[in-house]
DNA sequence: GGTTTATACTCGTGGCACGAGCATAAGGTG
DNA sequence: CACCTTATGCTCGTGCCACGAGTATAAACC
């Protein structure tokens, strides 16, 4: 098969070769080893006999490998807490110079970031805002963090993973509307190190945070939606986000849910993002739209709750009047997701963003417009819709699983064990 | 466990280890083997030299392995045609007597089978009418097809895969609206012979096929559609299809991209379904709801395409009618088909069943409600919409494709070796 | 102090792919 | 027709990995 969305190494696709000399054993050679550090990170904490259990690994294997691992600095091991009888075992964690994975997390207003071991673990969290919405300006405080963490670490930074709120295609940015961007290279950013630069979309990120550890974690097929201006989100599968051809999926806000005399600013028609966020808030309220819709739909959900705030410039708006717009925009969001539950049956869906509120204020708007858009086989056991466990910090969570994944692939462990 | 980490070539189920035995080594050790396998199925007549550049095999290491595989019965070796210098090579094909995969397409009216070899090619097609329409008669007779060619071919039939026009969900029939069956299990078909039994949807194998060998060969992500009655279809990404909790998955027709105030049989409002087949035609036509929607639609499609045939029961419906119906229809499938590429970004979609033949009927409709629909960012590059290459057969040939993959999964190679 | 239990360590074995060198079967050349 | 060129196949010693069986160890239990 051609090149495709999941870019990482030790893939899918019985396709062809990799292209590479013929080092195929090279990196094969590293595949229990990847499943071990995948199994750490999975369970932060486990034990070496733990482990042996779950991958079926006989004691002596267990041994050696460890021993292996540690020797290549990925695992220390240190006494476990004994537990009744036998004799103790060790836990398993991340070496303290081991690799690391810079994640970012490149926000409207500011960016923050952290260094990630093995284990998924981050350390070290830095942010700041954003002098400048020029991406030159922008761009250039996120090469300084590039720098000064590959300064402080050398090699044991392995690879840089940026979530971005855009459209992303092949690394690069197609679009941020947030932003007001338009295309924007992104790798100046590694240019000097030559590290990896792996580019996702926040929205799809924060899927693979909820999906590998967050609110849908053990599902197979997970959906997650995060509304802000519009929606974004993520289908994921085994972990993996489908992304489509050069990652651009993940546009749930662009099917055509809504309605058909509405043109969006995508250049669609009838687009599912007009119809749940702030815009739509303010159509039902017969207000014009805001210029700030993010802002304006907390407002009338803050309104909804009981929460007025003074000057939030909606005096004028009754409460019994918000409350209604809520519960449409509710029922939007709800029919959309039993749509989507629909076509991918996924084991949970989670949401984030303004979609947590939005249920909120209209929680029983929501369940029966959900119910009442799905098959009805499937209104025996729907997917439960979860809120998204890890808040705000999802899009850097799933930056930190990405960029790991990429770090404990078999080619990447090779070469880590390959320069000593 | 959370799924997570890098999945590795085998499937879903990211989790915990396999269950089984310490036979870690056991399997891992037929990894190459089953590319091998792989790659002969991807491009059949592969020779061992191109066979070795495309894996990075040595030299040395291409003797072994083919020479294990033919010893295993699994692949043959004939001399390749000569092309230029240099010492002649052989030609990969299945052993005579390796493995075979029964794979069957349940249909409405009948039942097609054949055997497949692990190059993918089918030997053996038959096919025989639905005697009833009941459960029990259809699937003993399909019970005496599997009990036929297990006779024949004993222990070298080593699954048997299984197409249907229902909703599937772990192996079992939820409905099957086109037969008028609820849910059914198929277990029995297989109880004797103890093999393995994969049951799928049919339009979800007939994306298979296309994404694998088909008109969206080559494609990372591939989006199938197939309008019969209402529309089915699957995301293949990696040559898999994206099936969700279950495998009920696909069910694209259910999604609500249609008039809100229409309630769908399954129980959902709005959906898709009901705007693209020949209900929606009688609708357009004030005609009333027909019997047989896809009989319906197939005549009026014809009448559209000047094929008019006498006693259709359309002699009171002109053409300009017939010609705007179907207009309608074909742009509200293209405006659905818009928003899914917006959501997924497959690099092709394919078209099967009556959409092959409303789009033809209406190719400038469908093409401006395709671009319409699309992001403006995805309208330098939409993705083809193109015909299906496998027709009425790829459900079939999905079917054999999905047997294959189990064949020669690294477990399945084990045990056949074992078994010597 | 002895027993039980769970785990770790040692070591010989088998399997696989590699790499280097040699062998072979064609086409091309004079 | 002898000889060269080219592409490929074959042999064999090596390194690496996980296994399995047996042994050793460190705790809790009695």
């Amino acid at each position: 098969m051609a090149s495709d969305g999941p870019r990482r190494s030790g893939d899918a696709a019985p396709g062809t070769g990799t292209g590479d000399r013929p080092e195929r054993a090279r990196t094969a050679r590293w595949r229990t080893a990847a499943d071990v550090l995948a199994r750490v990170r999975g369970e932060p904490g486990i034990t070496r006999a733990e482990l042996a259990r779950r991958l079926n690994l006989t004691t002596g294997s267990a041994t050696e490998i460890t021993a292996r691992l540690r020797e290549l600095r990925l695992l220390s091991e240190t006494p476990a807490p004994a537990r009744g009888r036998g004799r103790p075992t060790t836990v398993l964690a991340p070496h303290p110079s081991g690799p690391l994975v810079l994640a970012v997390d490149l926000r409207q207003e500011d960016w923050r970031c952290g260094l990630a071991s093995l284990d998924g673990r981050i350390h070290d969290l830095r942010q700041g805002r954003h002098a400048g919405r020029e991406p030159g300006a922008v761009l250039g405080a996120l090469g300084e963090v590039v720098a000064g963490a590959w300064r402080r670490h050398g090699d044991r930074l392995r690879a840089v993973s940026l979530a971005v709120p855009a459209t992303v295609r092949d690394g690069r940015i197609v679009q941020a509307s947030g932003l007001g961007w338009g295309p924007v290279e992104l790798g100046a950013l590694t240019a000097r190190s030559r590290l990896p630069l792996l580019v996702g979309n926040d929205a799809t990120l924060a899927g693979v945070a909820e999906a590998r550890t967050g609110a849908a974690a053990g599902a197979g097929t997970a959906l997650h939606l995060l509304v802000e201006v519009g929606v974004g989100g993520a289908l994921i599968v085994g972990g993996r986000p489908v992304t489509g051809a050069g990652g651009t999926g993940g546009e749930y806000g662009h099917m055509p849910f809504g309605d058909r005399a509405l043109r969006c600013p995508c250049g669609a028609r009838g687009c599912w993002d007009l119809e749940v966020d702030g815009r739509a808030l303010a159509r039902h309220l017969g207000a014009p739209a805001p210029r700030d819709p993010r802002t304006y739909a907390r407002r009338v959900l803050a309104r909804v709750a009981g929460r007025e705030a003074a000057g939030d410039g909606l005096d004028d708006v009754p409460i019994e009047a918000a409350a209604r717009a809520a519960g449409v925009v509710a029922g939007s969001l709800a029919a959309g997701i039993a749509g989507l539950v629909n076509a991918h049956a996924p084991d949970v869906v989670t949401l984030g963003g303004l979609a947590v509120h939005l249920r909120a204020a209209a929680s029983a708007r929501f369940g029966a417009a959900y119910a009442d858009g799905l098959m009805s086989f499937r209104r025996d056991l729907p997917p439960p819709v979860l809120d998204a466990a890890y808040g705000d910090d999802g899009a850097l969570h799933g930056a930190v699983a990405v960029g790991l994944d990429h770090v404990t692939s078999e080619a990447a462990l090779a070469a880590w064990a390959d320069a000593l």
